[in-house]
DNA sequence: AAGTTCAGTGACCCTCGGTTATCAAAGTGC
DNA sequence: GCACTTTGATAACCGAGGGTCACTGAACTT
């Protein structure tokens, strides 16, 4: 349903819509911030009316998580086909890692960690949660197999490790803007090296 | 300026006034989320009008600001007095970081991350990076006094080791909600331990 | 051709952040 | 004690922006 051929039916065409509308509202949200764009620029942008905009999203609210969705597989993917690489363990936790930065660091995905969590309600958390559950669950798996293989010490402990490995690296995310410097996979090669270093074996 | 003491003064009544709002204004972002608190609901807590607030902040942003500026005074505190303590740096340090986690778990401080990131303004950033800076600085000198007295690898780079740590024990303000069955208390020595395992010597 | 579905419109409402004219009380100078 | 200023609060108001609704016109169905 992602991609149009031959004649598109009306669910095609309104996926699309749907679609095109949360890419404009990620781009915008993430360049200006969420309580700086209004639904009447994003329709604006879009060519339609904001009145439109309800028949895809049933809110604001609403419209920044379909964004953070969207978000979230693009990480999920990044990083799956980073851990599906040549090597032991640990290397592939790091490749992993590496990746989730970069794709984190996109200009354009800096709000799902500056904007969204405060946003999240209660109705929202599932979806949200869901997401971030498989993340977290790859990672810990990949700790596990770096234990079997002996690439990671024997006695750390998954769950807290996974946590700690997340925290710094979500870190970067939250402070990381534009022009210090450093290039995103520069940043994502030091920091990542660091979260590791303990875990090692 | 922060005891009533015999006549008050004028300046030390706006003081008590503004600091009661502030208190007021940080319970309520905290618990109720900083975009479902209108400033209505504050004014009516405190017994004034919405306009009357307006005389000790120039807009709801800044009313934000100077509750996180409060709180992180508080935070400052409790870290400056914990690794203020006896022992070594590691042990310090240690106790540093799990007093900074029980701080700031605590639950009137907990919006100061969940809402205080996508609101600072340009305008704001100096002010709240001083305090950031400062807390910073407290870490990244204890951990060159670990290098120094032995207690801390002797290859660790301070810039970076900080960074790591920081980002670990953020993200425990971030996703940390009441109810998890493990106290503040707990979670923060778990949590400090397995950030510093890397770094001990 | 008539009926049905549905995306989109324009006018509208309501909440809430922020402003302004005004007032009462406390402080000050004569 | 009396005019004058200063200060802190109020009530009334404004405008932006999220959200709703009755309706329209086009595409699909029978």
């Amino acid at each position: 349903m992602t991609e149009l051929t031959g004649f598109p039916t009306r669910k095609q065409l309104r996926d699309l819509k749907r679609r095109e509308i949360v890419r404009c509202a990620t781009v915008k949200f993430g360049t200006e911030g969420y309580e700086h764009v209004t639904l009447e620029a994003i329709a604006a942008e879009l060519g339609v009316t904001k009145a439109a905009l309800y028949n895809y999203c049933s809110s604001k609210n609403d419209l920044l998580m379909q964004c953070y969705e969207m978000g979230m597989d693009r990480l999920v993917d990044a990083v799956k086909t980073a851990l599906g690489r040549d090597g032991n363990a640990a290397a592939r936790l790091d490749a992993g890692l590496q990746a989730y930065i970069v794709t984190m660091l996109r200009p354009d995905m800096q709000y799902l960690w500056s904007y969204t969590r405060p946003m999240v309600t209660s109705g929202d958390k599932r979806s949200v949660q869901t997401s971030r559950d498989k993340l977290d669950m790859m990672f810990r798996e990949m700790l596990d197999a770096g234990i079997a293989d002996g690439s990671l010490r024997a006695d750390l402990d998954p769950k807290l490790a996974s946590l700690i490995i997340l925290g710094a690296v979500n870190w970067v995310g939250i402070w990381f803007r534009e022009g210090g410097g450093q290039s995103p996979a520069a940043i994502a090669a030091e920091v990542t090296r660091e979260a590791l270093l303990g875990y090692l074996s």
